[in-house]
RNA sequence: GCUCGAGUGGUGGAAUUGGUAGACACGUUGGACUUAAAAUCCAAUGGCCAUUGUGGCCGUGCGGGUUCAAGUCCCGCCUCGAGUACCA
């Protein structure tokens, strides 16, 4: 019986589907479902559903989720493994703008085709929690974590976030002076009596400061052409990280997160969780600790005091300078007369320069003197007071205090600039003491740290700042603020809007979610305002007339006067919003009372495996790590981390193919560019054999150092190479090609100018890299002419081959790049499907290579696995027609597990053989499976078919705990074997065949016999066996003998089961 | 520059705590079956040398070292990839 994959495949997706087989029992879920055993909670990143669907790099993640999740309900786990769609975003929204078709149609149509997708490859996800962040129902709980987190205050004492309430009950009893908060650090200090004195307005101003989301003015990366701003995280390399638009910085008042007030907790939590090494570092890095001191610089013949942040507090007697960030709010105050106007030349100037610009030229050194000085706080000496951009304004306190000989930043400023340069390590010349490791310098010139090393003096100095009262020693942190406002329409809308003295105020809870309104175009206002206020009439209709009611305010936003009060805020959240608590939201997905029941979220506690793309390092994984913490400390979620393991699938790249377009220049004295019509023969397209001949032809002309750069970048460069006639390849196409062409090929000189390489659809490229050329020719009309040069010289004509033409192929170049569309690389994981099946795909993919390893696509190799599924089938159906067989009758052999008769060859056909095949099997998938190792799982089961089915293996009782075993990787023709052993129940929750050691128990082993390390030859010996008798045996064997040549061992070593060496 | 990964046949990749390097596949070559193709099956397949067989030498990016024994451990380099970037 054939191995019809698609009618089985099709036929337990159905069955899957009717029967709720992969529903996840509630905690509360009536008894006669059955004991639900231990949870098990395992996590895909969930997708942004991009019109472009899936491609086969997209599930990899999902079949290891999918496996391990199988695994663990046939280990009798109660299996959470729920999936959804992260579908707020740009792309939906950028479409809306170019077509005018509302970004929820646009979700809801690219939803329908994940989903299909994602339903042929047999996921075994409880489908019944889906969430979608864009779905009201939804993102009425991410506007509800909002309010939360704008009704709390972070507790540096209790170290925690708590009620803002009780904050305003300190206030009212003792003012802010003896309270500790992560909050702005310009909060002036008020007594209970002033709290009581001040106006609502006052108050609720003050309190903003305090809150876990606060409004501030910001310097924000506003990026022009998505007429928004970014997170760090969304920019990579100075240009967006979508489209890849130049960002400038521009101050905006915008919500922010106070994220900083869980820097030390978010590092510190690191350490209890299984998370990849880089992933950790990636985090650790951005949140970015570092120890040092603040110490206060007093600003002389005025009031300011400037504080610097010094991780090297020990060199503060080599200081010679001050630097300011040229943004620093003090510049223009402390500014000389005499130097304002060059102060000021240098800040326009820098605040030309966009970030792009500062990045690209690191090297350049620039700076302007303001005419101040400070007072060195220890010799009192007179500092001066420059700026320059080399300080950043957005770390520390945006001032440094510049030690030439410590740092080489302030090195190169001091030397171009002149200023002096004290050296205060003994025995180090100047030019050297900035990379001196300063685990081993000796502070010197220092006064009272004279002689000490780096961590003595550093304990010393903040002592003494601190007797006197400049300084203290402090942590600094590289994390800033997450700024969560995004001027965009496809977001969740802030549950806000502002009373008529411009206070935020939250919506009551009842009135939430509040939807996103409709509006006739998704840009900006002409105003300059988010697309938020293009919308006519708000929510508030949406509600009746209760919604006027809300906290007694009307809002209006299409007058005139609705910013002065009872506007509504017009950003939108972030994209990260949405995604930072949706692996709760699972747990009780349906809940219209609460985010989540506690009843749920006591059951599932957490997720136990969580597998997705390292892209997310510092923004989704770090975010949702704080909300989780953040929702921890209000007493919500009963752990501070919500996810124990967490695995970085690698990136399944794509195998792009090339043609490779030869440019021919004109130079010989004849116009060879064009034929004898004069029609253009600049197209030429040559195979990947020529080009790669070419190249190493002309490997040793000097313009060929950055030949391979121009090639892949689809440039050329105008340099005319003649080519040698000697040459066969070449000689032979220029006689094809001057054949075509008419021409006299004596008199002319072939010259080249360059290659481009150009991008095929792989799909018109066969498994032998052979092209298609007259589908490559129609899918790209401008090559509809081109001339085409075969592998073996010559050329491709369609209507009357020339010689050898016939038979002479095209072969593509091959490159490995990231799987694009743009590369015409992407393999569709549909195509697959149709052709192998599910099975064959989710094998494959696995086969591949290590999980989080990224690796190539080749479509060629599935023959392999697709072929193991057919021997699998086969294997059950050995009847004499092919048809399905599993014997009855007991295997004798394995029962007693009895070495001596398993091996028994008068049990005939391997039949206790089988048994040690099988747990040989059980044994190498259970430890790969907890090894995440699944690649070599599928081997072991390619190993085990091809031993049974070389045992004539048709028992039973092999045959069933096998079907199990691959249930998890090929599902469902585990299923369809499944029921032909004649089981009713879905093969999904049989328990998993147990591994017993009897089997594998062997009596001798094949001992390496190796001479100085090398193996020689092999020689069985019995297990018990002991050391001497080993040794005695092994030097009395004639192969050893040979080996020694007479000569007496030095020594030998004997590991028993192991290995013998003979030392000569 | 800094941080973290990774370098093994023609290709993807195996190799528990140092113990038979190249499992399992792809590809290639040869063969069987077939009118033919597909499918299937069998054999060979790291390189070099020898061959009548047994065999020998070299091999895990490079150079050292530790060890009876190194892909694996240590020291020093090289290359590639990812992240990050004037962080004081």
């Amino acid at each position: 019986m054939k191995y019809d994959f698609r009618k089985i495949e099709q036929k337990w997706q159905a069955y899957w589907a009717k029967n709720q087989t992969f529903k996840a029992i509630s905690p509360n879920s009536s008894p006669e479902k059955g004991r639900p055993g231990p949870k098990y909670y395992v996590l895909d990143m969930f997708p942004y559903p991009s019109g472009a669907g899936l491609h086969v790099g997209h599930p990899l993640g999902y079949i290891a989720s999918d496996i391990y999740a199988r695994y663990k309900r046939h280990k009798g786990f109660n299996v959470l493994h729920p999936m959804g769609y992260d579908s707020f975003g740009l792309p939906a929204e950028q479409y809306a703008i170019q077509t005018g078709q509302h970004p929820a149609i646009t979700t809801e149509t690219n939803i329908k085709k994940y989903r299909e997708q994602l339903d042929k490859l047999g996921f075994s996800f409880d489908w019944s929690r889906e969430v979608r962040t864009s779905d009201p129902k939804y993102y009425k709980w991410t506007q509800w974590i909002f309010i939360q987190l704008f009704n709390s205050w972070y507790n540096k004492t209790s170290n925690k976030a708590e009620d803002i309430s009780d904050l305003v009950s300190i206030f009212e009893k003792e003012g802010n002076t003896g309270v500790l908060a992560a909050c702005d650090e310009d909060v002036p200090q008020f007594s209970a009596s002033d709290w009581k004195s001040y106006s609502p307005k006052k108050k609720q101003e003050i309190l903003l400061q305090y809150r876990l989301t606060y409004l501030a003015d910001t310097e924000v990366n506003w990026c022009p052409a998505l007429g928004t701003v970014l997170a760090n995280d969304e920019i990579v390399n100075g240009v967006s990280e979508r489209g890849g638009h130049p960002v400038i910085r521009k101050k905006m008042t915008q919500w922010s997160m106070r994220i900083t007030a869980y820097a030390q907790r978010l590092l510190d939590g690191l350490a209890k969780i299984d998370w990849p090494q880089p992933l950790k570092d990636a985090q650790a890095n951005w949140i970015g600790r570092s120890e040092g001191a603040e110490v206060e610089f007093r600003i002389q013949n005025s009031e300011f005091r400037i504080p610097v942040f010094t991780t090297r507090p020990d060199t503060i007697f080599g200081v010679s300078f001050m630097t300011l960030a040229p943004e620093h709010e003090l510049v223009t105050q402390i500014t000389t007369p005499e130097q304002k106007e060059e102060v000021q030349a240098y800040i326009a100037a820098t605040a030309k320069r966009s970030e792009r610009d500062r990045m690209a030229d690191v090297k350049t050194i620039t700076g302007a003197f303001t005419g101040a000085y400070a007072e060195h706080p220890f010799t009192k000496d007179s500092i001066p007071i420059w700026i320059g951009d080399y300080v950043l304004a957005g770390y520390g306190t945006g001032a440094v205090m510049s030690v030439p000989c410590g740092d080489q930043r302030d090195y190169d400023f001091a030397t171009h600039f002149s200023i002096p340069i004290p050296n205060i390590f003994e025995g180090i010349d100047i030019s050297e003491t900035a990379f001196a490791d300063k685990e081993k310098t000796i502070i010197t010139n220092s006064d009272f740290l004279d002689g000490l090393g780096y961590s003595s003096a550093v304990q010393k100095v903040i002592q003494e700042l601190e007797k006197i009262g400049a300084g203290k020693g402090k942590v600094n942190y590289r994390l800033r603020d997450a700024v969560f406002s995004r001027q965009r329409y496809w977001g969740e809308p802030f549950p806000v809007y502002y009373d008529v003295d411009g206070i935020p105020q939250m919506l009551d809870e009842k009135f939430l979610p509040l939807k996103l309104p409709e509006v006739d175009k998704y840009l900006p206002t002409e105003t300059g305002e988010p697309p938020l206020g293009n919308a006519k009439e708000w929510h508030w209709l949406q509600y009746g007339v209760e919604g006027k009611v809300v906290s007694e305010v009307e809002f209006n936003n299409s007058s005139p006067e609705g910013k002065q009060g009872g506007a509504l805020e017009l950003n939108t959240m972030p994209g990260w919003a949405g995604s930072s608590q949706y692996f709760n939201r699972y747990m009780d997905p349906g809940n219209t009372e609460a985010i989540f029941s506690q009843e749920a979220v006591n059951y599932w506690q957490d997720v136990d495996l969580y597998i997705g793309g390292s892209e997310h390092a510092t923004g989704h994984l770090l975010y949702s790590r704080f909300w989780q913490k953040f929702m921890f400390d209000r007493g919500w979620v009963p752990k501070d981390e919500y996810a124990k393991k967490l695995i970085n699938q690698g990136m399944i790249t794509g195998t792009s193919a090339f043609v490779y377009r030869l440019l021919i220049s004109s130079s010989g004295g004849r116009d060879f560019g064009k034929n004898e019509v004069g029609e253009n023969l600049d197209n030429v397209c040559v195979s990947y054999n020529f080009y790669e001949e070419f190249k190493s032809l002309y490997k040793n002309y000097s313009w060929n150092e950055d030949f391979e750069i121009p090639l892949r970048r689809e440039g050329f460069r105008n340099d005319t190479v003649n080519l040698p006639i000697e040459n066969g390849l070449i000689q032979k196409i220029r006689s094809n090609l001057f054949e075509l062409t008419s021409q006299n090929t004596e008199e002319l000189t072939f010259g080249l100018k360059s290659f481009i390489a150009v991008h095929s659809d792989v799909s018109f490229v066969n498994a032998s890299d052979e092209l298609d050329i007259e589908a490559f020719k129609e899918w790209r009309p401008e090559y509809k002419d081109a001339i085409f040069i075969l592998e073996d010289g010559s050329v491709y004509d369609e209507d009357s081959p020339l010689e050898g033409g016939e038979s002479g192929v095209y072969k593509v170049g091959r490159e490995v790049e990231k799987m694009s569309k743009s590369k015409y690389n992407v393999v569709n994981p549909d195509a697959i499907c149709e052709e192998y099946g599910a099975d064959s795909l989710r094998l494959y993919e696995m086969f591949l290579g290590p999980l989080e390893q990224s690796k190539p696509w080749n479509t060629a190799g599935i023959s392999g696995v697709h072929s193991f599924l057919k021997k699998l089938w086969k294997l059950y159906h050995s009847g004499p027609n092919g048809e399905f067989h599993a014997s009855d009758s007991p295997l004798e052999g394995g029962k007693g597990g009895v070495p001596e008769e398993t091996n028994s060859p008068s049990l005939g056909g391997g039949r206790g053989e089988a048994f040690k095949t099988l747990h040989k099997t059980i044994k190498k998938v259970e430890e790969d499976i907890a090894n995440f190792s699944f690649n070599t799982s599928v081997s072991t089961f390619m190993i085990c078919v091809n031993e049974l089915s070389a045992q004539k293996c048709t028992n039973r009782e092999i045959l069933e705990p096998l079907a199990i075993l691959v249930s998890p990787y090929a599902p469902h023709i585990a299923e369809e074997l499944w029921e032909k052993l004649g089981h009713a129940e879905s093969v999904a929750y049989a328990p998993f065949p147990a591994f017993e050691e009897k089997y594998l128990v062997e009596s001798s082993k094949e001992y390496p016999i190796s001479f100085n390390g090398k193996m020689r030859f092999t020689l069985e010996l019995p297990l018990d066996m002991g050391k001497d008798e080993i040794e005695k045996t092994v030097l009395a064997h004639e192969r050893t003998q040979q080996q020694l040549q007479g000569r007496t061992p030095k020594k030998v070593i004997v590991v028993p089961g192991k290995i013998v060496n003979i030392v000569g």
